[in-house]
RNA sequence: GUGGGUGUAGCUCAGCUGGCAGAGCACCGGAUUGUGGCUCCGGGGGUCGAGGGUUCAAUCCCCUUCACUCACCCCA
């Protein structure tokens, strides 16, 4: 191999990126629906930004970000997320004082620097959506139902839908020193990670998938049942309003998030077929983020999802998928000129058909069976043939490719807009 | 960052205990001069991931390295 691409970096040739194409579409579709306005926002934005909102001792800033010093040695780095290259962006334009709330979402690659494994890239894709200015239970309601309608839409087969609450800072404290005291008491039975992260980070002892971490701490005091008033009450007011409008979701007593700033309601969305990777989407509540990157004391909500592991899931589930997209993407005439004396009006009649909405693609250079061939393989539906013989007669000669007979019909080459369309649709 | 698996034609792979590198599919051409699919015939294509070592001889054995992949970690 000449020169390859980066490690973790992916190329998506015609077939996969119809599918992740589909899936970005038909998200945006959704999300407008709900509200939201699209937004395009720079892929490097300066570390410290990351730094003081993701969190400085999470995995994410610790050692997965790209990062490298600009010419003038101010510290950039590729973004690794969406939320906070928006909450800093929604700051910088104060579109607070344009509207109370906002609602914003983005498509776009994301970075992260991590060893690649199945549904797991150093560039991939979120389609991510976040309402800001709400503060309501209603808000994380209205959330999560807008994250089950793209699901739905997308075409997921069998999500998973995780939902617990982080509390905010009134009680997470409290409540993680207990859990420390917890994991201390039992330490001896916890892998060597946790007994790390019991003094960094004790919620991760929790989200530990070795068996003997999760025997010790399956009778662990659970966060949900430690919320503060306003926290348990707001929790319960989300869960009320999911379970009215029949959202199939379950609770997570254990749910953890790798990001600092979120607060209170945090969920996972999951999907099967996608090894160890599960999650396809995730978000949360992140209240005091706006305020901590030096905008308004605004609250917000969003969530992201993951294209290439959507992907991963449909694909997993309709192993069919990307063929039938990609027959849908045939031709439906191939205009086939033969001999340089025809190619004018190949042309032409290609632009016609291509003005009227007409899929066509254009042959040419090579023989008339190379060329029958490559129509064939294209999944033509008819060919359009122009020869000496139809430039002589200005009629060229039509053949419906599903048709075995040799039956040709002549289609007046000067014909023009619906007229030329008929022409060709209707002969059968 | 750690561990396992795999690197042979464009793709999927075969190549027994070292002895000149193969198949299927794909691609290109032909089988009536301007008509596809099926069939038949032919053709182009390979530094056997890279470097080093052992040997008369290495795709095969040894070392190193790189890549891909799966898993751990963590996450979309």
């Amino acid at each position: 191999m000449s020169i390859p691409a980066v490690r973790g970096f992916h190329d998506a040739l015609p077939e996969a990126a119809r599918v992740l194409g589909r899936i970005e579409r038909i998200a945006a579709q959704v999300l407008e629906r709900h509200g939201f306005s699209e937004v395009r926002l720079p892929i490097v934005e300066r570390t410290e930004l990351f730094a003081r909102s993701i969190g400085e001792t999470t995995d994410i800033v610790e050692k997965e970000m790209y990062t490298f010093p600009d010419r003038d040695g101010t510290l950039l780095t590729l973004r690794p997320e969406g939320t906070a290259p928006l909450a800093r962006a929604f700051v910088e334009h104060h579109l607070d004082q344009r509207d109370q709330v906002s609602r914003l979402y983005y498509v776009g690659p994301m970075f992260r620097h991590e060893r690649p494994q199945k549904g797991r890239l150093r560039q991939f894709h979120q389609v991510g959506a976040e309402l800001i200015g709400r503060e309501d239970p209603l808000a994380d309601a209205e959330t999560l139902v807008c994250l089950v309608d793209v699901l739905e839409a997308v075409g997921v087969p069998e999500p998973r839908l995780l939902v617990g609450s982080l509390g905010d800072e009134a009680c997470r404290p409290a409540y993680r020193d207990e859990l420390r005291a917890f994991g201390e008491a039992r330490s001896e039975r916890l892998c060597g990670n946790c007994r790390r992260r019991l003094d960094k980070n004790p919620l991760r002892i929790l989200d530990c998938k070795e068996e003997g971490c999760r025997e010790a701490t399956a009778d662990a005091p659970a966060l949900v049942d430690r919320l503060c008033a306003a926290c348990g009450e707001h929790f319960a007011q989300v869960r009320a309003l999911l379970d009215a409008q029949g959202i199939a979701w379950e609770l997570d007593r254990r749910l953890v998030r790798g990001l600092d700033y979120y607060v209170r309601t945090t969920f996972e969305v999951t999907a099967a077929g996608l090894g160890a990777q599960g999650a396809i989407g995730a978000g949360g509540r992140y209240d005091g983020l706006l305020a901590q990157i030096g905008g308004p004391a605004t609250s917000g909500i969003g969530f992201a999802l993951g294209v290439e592991r959507l992907r991963i899931a449909l694909e997993a589930a309709d192993p069919g998928l990307e063929q039938r997209l990609s027959a849908e993407a045939s031709p439906t005439v191939f205009v086939m000129p033969i001999g340089a004396a025809a190619e004018v009006d190949a042309l032409r009649i290609a632009r016609r058909l291509r003005a009227e909405g007409v899929r066509v693609e254009l042959g040419g250079g090579r023989s008339v069976k190379s060329q029958m061939r490559r129509a064939d393989k294209l999944g033509a539906a008819r060919v359009l043939l122009i020869g000496d013989e139809e430039l002589a007669a200005r009629r060229a000669t039509l053949r419906d490719m599903r048709e075995k007979a040799d039956q040709r019909l002549a289609v007046d080459m000067d014909l023009e807009g619906a007229a030329l369309v008929a022409a060709v649709g209707e002969a059968r």
